[in-house]
DNA sequence: GATGAATGAGTCTTCATTCAT
DNA sequence: CATGAATGAAGACTCATTCAT
């Protein structure tokens, strides 16, 4: 439960991002040379190229971080980095992709049905925009390199996106269980939760980027935030 | 009016854009050996690199486009591109800030309290939350810049947010003309329209970047977006 | 007679090809941490490398063949191939050696002073430059190969010398048969076999790999030797 | 005449040995900021990388040789390498054409009609082989990297072929000029000047390349391939 | 002022070879 | 003997910026 769902094993990634380099497979080798970790001590060198490329990441931003520092942080050599990965930007996906992996599961989590049943609705709406302000602080750093590759790399956007679905559907499952006595008028679930989410986010992202030093403010954005929504959705 | 406000004369950006490196040089405000434009031929010729400069960045973005495409798109060799601006990035504040200006001067002039006396203030809403979705549309792949380095340059994100000041700040001075007898309770104007303006924005931007060729799925998240201001608003 | 001569072993061109580096180690011959295989599985495992490089070098070229992919073509880690060579190199010259080797056993059997007792030596001319000409088709890409590195690599050429020695001896054989009523003039067999070998396969070796996809032009290349080498023999 | 037709100037193997890649022209720039010499300055310059690059690839092979040591050797920077050359193989390409280019027009010029005029054929068959025997001797490492890179490259070995193409056409000028009164058969010329080309230049070759310490003996191999020339064109 | 040739530090990536397990 | 993860030197190429003409 606390490790987020898919991307299990590690190389889940590879395999979904990248579907567009089919690679026929019949051939020479599986992703030309790129190690399907099996033993124990690959899985472990694995994870700490991912960590090195994290913090890496999230202290220098992509462009600036060079494959030989996080090798250097990882402990390893250049070369062992391309055993694993097919470049720098792949390494790049995965640690999005488990980023992402880790809020979304939180989200999920925070946002289970099952913890806001017979509470005030306007409560949960409370969590639920703490909530997703609250994941944007979770590595401020990897949130800056996702905005820097978003509208620069389609494939990076799916990445993303897919692992903004859950959320999503967790807003439309929290929506749903607004009962209609709360909700004076029909909405249309989808369409309204991408509206929320899409608002709170950049809220959110705006409050923490600017005022990362002063939790006030960023609690009277988020307030402001809730209050929007609060009445798009109640009235 | 036509002519965005600011910046007229063409240095502005590299006087107030950067006041972290002051440099107190001459009095006139000249860094070094930054050629401020009083000749007629000059002022061209830095309008020529702006202009050159937007198109290449709108189309290939900020990193891909070297200095050589811009200069000799600006029909220029590259070493005049350093008499008018210190580096390739000043030229980039210079656009964005131009282009900012434009939609800002776009925005403001459409928000044109004038035109709303007497209107429904719904209606009104709807013409604030369509030039906000508009205004996305002008030069995406500008705007596709911004977002790549708004969250990488504290300066240039400073000057991006005073660009968008007289927005917001047209927003302000929308809900003031929404007469009290139209909202049933107080707001903070300025936290208000913050909220109401970081919402929207980025429910235009993933709309317009999102589904740049489904001009009625952009036209159902506007509609879904007035939907959510207006209950903020009005209710 | 099928299995090419020499060779017959395995380590033939490890012993014999590289009298440059003499590295006396033991008396069995035996280079530092090399096998000579003397198991059955270690014997094959050996013909698996070569069969896997040749394969390899066929098709994508020496230099862009990676030791990786000889490994996984040959089923086999790539530590293991360091087992059985001392470096990529000696595949090559082993992989060299035995496609020679089978050329230089084709040619020879053709060749067969037996076949051509009583037949005109015209005839016997044709067949001489048929068979030289076939022997290019035979693995196109080894040859492409070898002329590659014929020139960079003293011991390579060495090597493919010695292979076509038989073949130039054969042809010294066969221009005995040519009983002097036949031939004119007095010849230096040596030197007429070399001129004729080296003329003959390079007419071979343009026609074969300029006309690939057309038999008719080799063919007509092929006539276009036999005549120049039939008036020189004869005339 | 000194001066190898074709390529005076400089660029001619941009233009005419790449046409694989036409690259619209009119898009952003010509060939990606490849500079154009018109300045003098510039004209030596890319002379003098040319004549490095020669001198390196002559030395060391064309894969030994770094862009880095050619530069070094030429006096500038490695940038200012790829300003002139899109890459290493292009700096190749003009090394070979300009090369090939020299010993073209001194083949064509030693085998001038005029000068064979009244003169007994077979002496000009002597002249026609000692010339393509000593044109192998002309930076004989180059001709090593001919031979290296000629079945790799496809562009390659057609930018060759058209350099020695001349030179067959030579020897098409040659044949007609031995009068129908010395030669008892009818001769396809091309095919018989192809033969005679191929036939000469590998005996030439292995000569030069194995003998190249022992005059004498490439004397000889010059002499038997004039023997076999000879009766073929004139028996 | 304009030019554009020159600079060179900096990047990613490759791959033969080694060696701990 | 086999394995395959790890190594790291090496190389091609880029591009913002400078400066001699």
């Amino acid at each position: 439960m606390g490790e987020h769902s898919g991307n299990s094993g590690g190389g889940a990634v590879a395999g979904s991002a990248s579907p567009a380099r089919p690679e026929g497979q019949g051939g020479v080798g599986a992703r030309r040379g790129v190690r399907v970790p099996q033993q124990a001590r690959s899985r472990r060198t694995r994870k700490r190229i991912v960590e090195a490329a994290m913090l890496a990441f999230e202290e220098g931003g992509y462009d600036e971080t060079t494959t030989a520092v996080i090798a250097k942080r990882a402990g390893i050599a250049v070369g062992t980095l391309y055993g694993y990965f097919q470049n720098k930007r792949d390494i790049l996906l995965e640690v999005v992709d488990h980023t992402l992996g880790e809020v979304s599961d939180l989200v999920v989590e925070q946002l289970d049905p099952a913890t806001w049943r017979g509470r005030d609705p306007r409560d949960v709406v409370r969590t639920l925009i703490d909530t997703l302000f609250h994941i944007q602080t979770i590595r401020p750093g990897t949130q800056r390199v996702i905005y820097e590759r978003y509208f620069k790399d389609e494939e990076f956007r799916g990445l993303v996106e897919a692992r903004e679905e859950p959320v999503r559907e967790a807003i439309v499952r929290f929506l749903d269980s607004v009962g209609p006595e709360h909700r004076p008028r029909a909405l249309d679930r989808e369409a309204a939760a991408l509206a929320i989410y899409n608002a709170v986010q950049w809220n959110a992202t705006q409050a923490i980027m600017g005022f990362s030093d002063d939790p006030a403010a960023i609690d009277a954005a988020a307030r402001e935030a809730a209050d929007m929504i609060e009445r798009y959705v109640f009235e």
